[in-house]
DNA sequence: ACTACATAGTTTGATATCTAACCAAGAGGA
DNA sequence: TCCTCTTGGTTAGATATCAAACTATGTAGT
């Protein structure tokens, strides 16, 4: 274990935070949405959009264009979502939450408010925002990195 | 974005690094090999195990047993591994390093070798260190937790 | 206008992961 | 001994994810 270098450790520690957080996550959610729906849902309050394609969601959530014809499509069929041509260009589509949708992610934001002192119980906020400026770079250059290998 | 508590951003981060790096990973693998599939060869090398139950490989990596199983089986099929009935517990059985097992995983290291520089090229090992033990802390306080509600 | 390239979405097939449910075997207690 | 509970492994079915390949549409260059 310690004789790994540094930095393996430290993607080896992110990796599990990642699983059981997300872990964690899945089962707090109200009629077993998934992280991936979720995210797609607070993607459009928090930015306030009202359309978006696919293509620009994939890009978002830095997933494949085949990911999020997966994810969205359950999201249709669950009503979770909308789908419609972009009259605009031939290709596209465009996405938009339906009042479902919304509703859901109040809920999930409801069923996630118990979990803020838990985190609060192990983290102090200061040890949050030493650890977060340093993540978001690394997160930042693995961005560029993968834009600029395609 | 900013509008999210600090503790999901936390998690957000986490996220996406976890799933690029993980992706670069995957890319750097000789043969397609997968992560799940280098971490168990590493196991057994770094921690000097010969045979180990599936059962407490999944716990060591906080997999599911169900997830094990599929993954042995293929690594098993691929001649990575061996398994075998303990013939002191007849419900276990024992996982062994291949040869070629223990082959391909220098060769992963061999492939990994050239990130480090990468990295190191985003964070400087201060900062490393600076995040590691906050990061640990929450690893370590959610490993726990999961572990607790079982 | 035609050709070549780029982009949007999908389909296919693979792996990893989970939960739920099952069977087999060990462990403990009455 | 028998009954119960726990533990190890598997199977089935679901979702997320990727790469590769395909179709359709847009864009640019000649």
């Amino acid at each position: 274990m310690s004789s790994d270098p540094i930095e393996f450790e430290l993607f080896n520690e992110i990796g599990i935070i990642d699983q059981l957080g997300g872990n964690i996550l899945e089962r707090a959610m109200p009629q077993g949405l998934t992280r991936a729906q979720f995210t797609v849902l607070n993607h459009f309050v928090r930015l306030g959009h009202d359309e978006q394609s696919p293509a620009k969601l994939a890009s978002a959530f830095q997933l494949t264009r085949p990911t999020m014809t997966s994810t969205l499509g359950r999201m249709e069929k669950s009503g979770l979502i909308e789908m419609r041509s972009d009259p605009a260009d031939g290709r596209a589509k465009l996405v938009s939450l339906t009042p479902k949708g919304r509703q859901m992610r109040e809920r999930c934001l409801e069923a996630l408010a118990p979990m803020r002192p838990l985190v609060a119980g192990i983290l102090d906020e200061r040890e949050i925002r030493i650890a977060l400026p340093i993540l978001r770079k690394l997160r930042v250059a693995l961005d560029t990195a993968r834009d600029s290998s395609e």
